[in-house]
DNA sequence: GTGAAAGCGCTAACAA
DNA sequence: TTGTTAGCGCTTTCAC
């Protein structure tokens, strides 16, 4: 048989050569559905334009194709209704599922889960059993920042969130809840947001009326998004306004001014997720049962001492 | 049977409640080996961390879920001699494949083509028959830009180019080659380069060393890392030198300066090259047998009038 | 209109 | 060691 063992050597040359002399090419779908596994795995994101996910993306299929892996890919475009039709799809064609961020509740991602199996998740977890999740510590790395943006004398804050179903959003939420909570005199302002540029760039009047002066964007695109926004309007960053994104995309070192952020490795952490899988898929023991990312704090150019404080230092 | 024709109504709604009690799913494997058909594509591209890669896979695959079919991707990560194994295999577990910008030798690619179709090409052409491309026309793109930058009065510009095996980037030598002939009195230097914001960062020195004040950057990331580069440098841009990219990635319009740019439809790109190969899975006669997309050129605030111009007009 | 059987291309277990 | 066979889960054809 085509493969590796007892045969004789001579003969199965032949065969070999015979095999490449006629161009033959097992065919991979027979071969999947006798023996089970299809070597492919699945990924369903909420939306594939998002530099998040696509990071992840690249993560766990760069990791995924060391391991003879290759990987299907399914975007629910944001809409949560879809996400458990594509995930089953998905799943049922592959050996494995990761589901990233998904926006579904969390009594859907429990019922569902466990027909997902193996199943790892990431930026959410669930009560059902054997699913891992990677998680993101969004809510220690937004208290991170604003404690950054309090030692420079800013006590105006506001937040631009991001997507409201969004479970990493929450997390942020939470945070600034601790961070309020330990600074009572800090006025922290929320702001309506979104994910992208545009919102960033929309929300510059808003941040404006709020009178913050230092401004936590819900991730780096908006961050960026505001400080074109702030720049249009003849401001400066961080002279007039501290401006903060979150993710550190490789962007971020290179806007002007560059970007202070908190570093999340997202690469590593689609690679992490085929680790979890592959475990699953292998049946071992995951060492871990999952992981917990705290996000690094990056400061850089678009943070600066409040303008209070500043004008107390020139008087 | 579970599907759709003549039945009793009215058992087949029993069946039906029973699937949805039992949960059962029929599995896709058993099903594609029956029919011959997977509903999935493949598409292998050099490089998943390219931006323009990306906006090529999400085209594609947005389309492709329009009709019901999934995508799996493979990352060549540049190594030319993977992409010919990574394509025989994709193509065996899907109903056709997409070759991005392959690095592969045109005598390569013209061999394996046939055992690839349906197949569709993305900025790349092959003599095999049968074998649809979309191609960018980036050589029109890049004399677009150049006489741009002469007509602000730049006599001395500098390419950036690319990595070189990528088709894109002799393409834009080529139409750089057709400028040169049309323009005997403009200085164009060659300068050595790659795809991303390093490369820019990077090319500082040889920019400043080349004496030119227009460069024209492989692309928008490229660009961008060189605008970063001559700031930190305490260079102005446009004021010192001009720069433009290529591609009109999203972040090109929220660079300080916005940048000067030939934008390329590059999801609408991806979106296409659907179409095509659902015409040749159908086995319709394709309308097109390949197109070819003329970039835009985007005027923004990176470029400006050239120095020694500009000192005329003041003295 | 309904049931039984053959076969898609492969692998694995079994006999020769 | 080698050849044969059953069966993965589905669809389709062909009898009933």
């Amino acid at each position: 048989m085509n493969g590796n063992f007892t045969v004789d050597p001579e003969i199965a040359a032949r065969v070999r050569a015979a095999a490449v002399e006629l161009k033959y090419q097992p065919n991979p779908v027979g071969r999947s559905l006798a023996l089970g596994k299809t070597d492919t795995i699945g990924i369903v994101v909420p939306d594939l334009a998002n530099p998040t996910f696509q990071a992840i993306l690249r993560g766990l299929s760069r990791a995924a194709a060391q391991d003879g892996y290759r990987v299907l890919i399914a975007d629910s475009f944001e809409v949560s209704s879809e996400e458990t039709i594509l995930a089953g799809e998905a799943r049922r064609r592959c050996d494995g599922l990761v589901l990233c961020a998904p926006r579904m509740s969390d009594a859907e991602l429990e019922e569902i889960a466990p027909s997902l199996r193996p199943l790892v998740l990431i930026n959410r977890t669930t009560a059902a059993a054997g699913v891992p999740s990677l998680v993101v510590d969004y809510g220690q790395g937004v208290q991170d920042i604003a404690e950054h943006l309090v030692d420079l004398g800013h006590t105006r804050l506001a937040f631009l969130a991001g997507p409201p179903r969004s479970a990493s959003n929450n997390l942020r939420l939470q945070g600034l809840e601790a961070f309020k909570a330990a600074h009572p005199q800090v006025e922290v302002t929320m702001l309506e947001g979104g994910s992208d540029f545009d919102t960033g760039h929309g929300a510059v009047d808003a941040v404006l009326e709020s009178g913050a002066t230092g401004i936590l964007a819900f991730n780096d695109l908006v961050a960026m998004g505001l400080m074109s926004g702030l720049h249009e309007r003849g401001l400066d960053v961080p002279g007039d306004i501290s401006v903060t994104g979150f993710d550190d995309i490789p962007f971020a070192k290179y806007t002007t001014p560059t970007l202070t952020t908190a570093a999340v490795p997202i690469t590593e952490l689609g690679e992490q997720a085929w680790h979890q899988l592959r475990a699953l898929i292998r049946n071992e023991e995951s060492d871990a049962p999952g992981s917990r990312y705290q996000p690094k704090l990056e400061v850089r150019a678009s943070t600066g001492p409040a303008k209070a404080a500043r004008t107390a230092v020139h008087g």
